[in-house]
RNA sequence: UGGGCUAUCGCCAAGCGGUAAGGCACAGGACUUUGACUCCUGCAUUCGGUGGUUCGAAUCCACCUAGCCCAG
């Protein structure tokens, strides 16, 4: 019997290292790929890496270049979501379109009809429903559910998660056997292609677009000092502000119409509702009437419970028990049904 | 150039003769897929200036300087 293929896509981390053992461990045909996203030197360490690892689990590996592709889709909208005031997360549409749909595509070059990365989440086809569904990882913290949640049925049926039922602690122990000096790597965190984390200097000098400073307002429109440019802030945010008010100030709202940020206590900034649109479902393929579910409002959100219904056919109406501190425009809101992701949107 | 009040860290502000609270802001660190939140650490040898009284003053006295209010 012939071994399935499958591509594992290699970041040369600990993670997409050990997801490739495992699954060459499992008796896959397993081919290794590391996609190109964008040109900085600190790439070439990381292909050295995965490539080092390939050589030592024995697997053929290939550079894969999505430049463009990762430019149109991400790096743009990026930038657009921060030019319209709102704080975007490139993680949830990167692997929506270039780790899913683009590396997909290249996989079947390969012969391979299946791919597999280093996420911690599993997917399972649920009898129920007939529908292939996201379930959280037994790793708590490092549960990547939230941004998986736009990832569609014929994505996720070609997909393999050998690490979800791992914890980061016995994949670091994986890493080790391996030998390819790559286990005590940290975990990757900040924005990938903005490597020094000074993404505001990166859209300036990537957009075309200024963004002129404005007005610090109070709730009652009072004008409290000068900012910096609305890409500067995102809701919730205390420091960077130097407004001195007596108390601790946070950005509750960036008008882009008035170029105005507006500054609240913290007591301000919780709401019991949001609305999001670009809604995908997941284990479930549409919702009726109200449901009860588990919403998360950013990565590193705590699940809280909530009611959501349909208010059109890509509106969500979500409304939580009790109030929740900065909800976002431009984050995804992720509604959680067991361990499972029932479905989620961009919060406007 | 008459009367009154005030002057303490970038901002606000305790202190009232016994050897500079606190909050905000800021900086550094931890955490982190929001430069988010949160947490930890740091942040006036000095109290507008100059003298004086006192064992000892930011605290009392004198003068000077600046700002505010009232009266012109």
């Amino acid at each position: 019997m012939e071994k399935t293929k499958v591509v594992v896509g290699m970041s040369g981390g600990v993670d997409s290292s050990a997801a490739a053992l495992l699954l060459k461990n499992k008796g896959y045909d397993v081919i290794g790929v590391t996609m190109s996203f964008f040109d900085d030197c600190s790439c070439l360490a990381s292909f050295e890496d995965a490539k080092h690892v390939a050589e030592k689990i024995g697997i053929p590996h290939y550079i894969i270049d999505f430049k463009d592709e990762f430019k149109k889709k991400v790096i743009d909208y990026f930038i657009t979501e921060y030019s319209n005031a709102r704080t975007p997360n490139p993680c949830v549409v990167c692997n929506r379109f270039i780790k899913w749909e683009a590396l997909l595509r290249s996989a079947k070059e390969l012969g391979a009809f299946k791919i597999a990365t280093g996420h911690y989440a599993s997917i399972e086809k649920l009898e129920s429903t007939g529908r292939f569904a996201i379930k959280t990882s037994e790793a708590g913290q490092k549960d990547q559910t939230y941004v998986l949640y736009r990832l569609t049925q014929e994505q996720l049926a070609a997909t393999i998660m050998p690490l979800g039922g791992y914890k980061k602690s016995d994949i670091r122990k994986l890493a080790e056997s391996i030998d390819a000096g790559i286990s005590k790597k940290s975990d990757s965190q900040e924005i990938c292609f903005i490597p020094d984390n000074d993404y505001i200097g990166y859209i300036n000098r990537n957009s075309e677009m200024s963004y002129p400073g404005g007005n610090f307002v109070d709730v009652n429109g009072n004008i409290l000092g000068w900012h910096k440019g609305i890409i500067s802030y995102t809701i919730g945010q205390r420091k960077g502000l130097g407004i001195s008010a007596g108390k601790p100030m946070y950005v509750k709202k960036i008008e882009k119409e008035t170029n105005n940020v507006i500054l609240c206590g913290n007591e301000d900034l919780f709401s019991r509702r949001l609305l999001a649109n670009n809604i995908n479902f997941v284990s479930e393929a549409f919702i009726e009437g109200e449901t009860k579910v588990f919403a998360k409002i950013r990565y590193n959100h705590k699940k809280a419970p909530a009611t959501i219904r349909m208010l059109s056919e890509d509106l969500i109406e979500c409304v939580f028990d009790e109030p929740q501190r900065a909800i976002t425009p431009g984050q995804s809101a992720v509604f959680y049904k067991g361990d499972y992701v029932l479905c989620g949107g961009t919060i406007i």
